[in-house]
RNA sequence: GGAGAGAUGCCGGAGUGGUUGAACGGGACGGUCUCGAAAACCGUUGUGCGGGCAACUGUACCGAGGGUUCGAAUCCCUCUCUCUCCGCCA
């Protein structure tokens, strides 16, 4: 969430910055502001008054020590007086702190002065599109055909055993995605990501710090019976790794990797937006996520977009890099990166990852901090991409490399595959 | 799942109602010494919120939440987690 301190001394500047995010509810900001200033005032009333009781406390203690019954008696009347009017005091203050929260976390976080305006995913500014476009037998067939000739994914067997959207990966479907995330963590952990296998179940507060709850719990799976959720992705645990820590400044940047599997309710999508692989309830994805000093967050982005990108093409296909506009980009997030690979024979792009500056707004709820040259703690940014998520890539390599003889692997997949071509 | 024990600061570990934000030890950091280092010695070593330009100061925090009391790390209740034993089990 946005820090109280920065909106008090920002009002203006926040609001602009919302408008941008296409956030509706701009007197939201003013309704925290003059609601933390209250919660100001009644902390300064609550706080002196415990002052007293505590100082008339202590002179109890002594004397008792001393044997003054009686003046300590007539002490704790006094005392009385000021706890009748404390109670009530305290529980304001408590009230008014849990306000101004709640309403502090229906903030989105401010898009960066990078983001461009817009609505739609039509108004997301393409940076960069490059890769040569794939050359299709005639014949060409979309990926759901083609995982049904070769026998690799099968979605009607998912149905029986779960339910729609999810895949069940066979034989050299299965091998396939484990040969792409193996490639895909020894790619990160080579550029000095540390590896971790974190829970698929989270519980609240986790699911909190990374900001899918509250409000957006809808996306997520529930299992009641233990108050966990299933992780929609690998950000929500491994961000929360370093939850609640102060770090060495020297520890930054932490670089980490995680391979899990994602589960996303998705409920509203139809039509051919969710044919085949496009869009699945559980899929793999290999995520990476950086902790890093505030001043270099962005130099960490466009790192990670970098190392992202190079990956993308290592693989051989078609791509491109949109920077989103306010109105496309997540509650989260700051500054995003989509990439998008050219399905050949869908003619579709399909997003593959999406690369984000937190900044200190996830940090912030999680409390990630770090002590800086003064010794005082200060916030880290945090920052996290797909690299990769594996249904849509595979969807674009089985399209763009269909041949007459089979599913042409690429070179830096076949070491893992251990074959030229999946037939 | 059953029985028992426990949860204190970066770590270990005291503390069972009063001036304790917390003894003691270790670690880390700074200093003295040294050509340098080690050792030794001296010192520093919390976080949130509020007030203050600042020095500083008020308050809260000893797993979490309630309660008793003038006063709670210390007593009571609830919850969570950890450990040990038994059962079950990949």
């Amino acid at each position: 969430m946005l820090q109280l301190a920065f909106i008090r001394q920002n009002r203006d500047l926040v609001k602009e910055r919302l408008a941008v995010k296409n956030f509706a509810d701009l007197d939201l900001v003013d309704e925290i502001i003059s609601l933390d200033e209250k919660r100001r005032k009644t902390q300064l009333e609550n706080d002196e008054l415990a002052s007293k009781v505590n100082a008339a406390s202590k002179e109890i203690g002594m004397l008792m020590g001393k044997g003054e019954k009686e003046a300590a008696e007539q002490k704790k009347t006094e005392v009385a007086q000021y706890k009748e009017s404390s109670k009530q005091i305290a529980d304001e203050l408590a009230a008014l702190e849990q306000q101004v929260n709640d309403l502090l976390v229906k903030l989105p976080n401010l898009p960066s002065t990078l983001v461009p305006a817009g609505k739609t995913p039509e108004d997301n500014v393409n940076v960069k599109e490059a890769g040569a476009d794939p050359v299709l037998p005639a014949n060409a067939v979309p990926h759901w055909d083609l995982i049904k000739q070769y026998d690799i994914v099968n979605f009607e067997l998912g149905v029986k055993i779960t339910g729609s959207g999810f895949p069940v990966y066979k034989g050299k479907g299965a091998k396939l995605q484990r040969a792409l995330i193996s490639y895909f963590l020894d790619y990160n952990t080579a550029a000095g990501y540390t590896e971790y296998i974190p829970p698929y179940m989270v519980n609240e507060a986790t699911a909190y710090g990374t900001g899918q709850l509250p409000d957006k719990e809808g996306q997520m799976y529930y299992m009641p019976a233990d108050n966990f959720y299933m992780i929609p992705t690998a950000e929500v645990p491994v961000t929360n790794i370093y939850r609640d820590d102060i770090l060495k400044e020297t520890d930054l940047p932490i670089k980490m990797t995680a391979y899990t599997p994602c589960f996303r309710r998705e409920a509203g999508s139809f039509g051919a937006d969710v044919r085949g692989l496009n869009r699945v309830h559980q899929f793999d994805k290999v995520e990476i996520v950086q902790l890093v000093h505030p001043d270099k967050s962005y130099e960490s982005l466009d790192e990670m977009v970098a190392h992202v990108e190079k990956l993308v093409q290592s693989l051989g296909l078609k791509y491109r890099i949109l920077r989103l506009c306010g109105g496309d980009m997540s509650f989260t997030s700051a500054l995003t990166y989509d990439f998008e690979v050219w399905s050949g024979a869908q003619k579709k792009w399909l997003e593959c990852s999406s690369v984000s500056n937190f900044e200190n707004y996830q940090t912030n709820r999680m409390k990630i901090r770090f002590k800086d040259e003064k010794g005082k703690p200060q916030l880290a940014h945090s920052l996290n991409g797909s690299s990769l998520a594996l249904p849509r890539i595979l969807a674009a390599l089985l399209e763009n490399n269909q041949t007459e003889n089979g599913i042409v692997i690429p070179e830096v997949l076949r070491p893992y595959y251990g074959a030229d071509i999946l037939q």
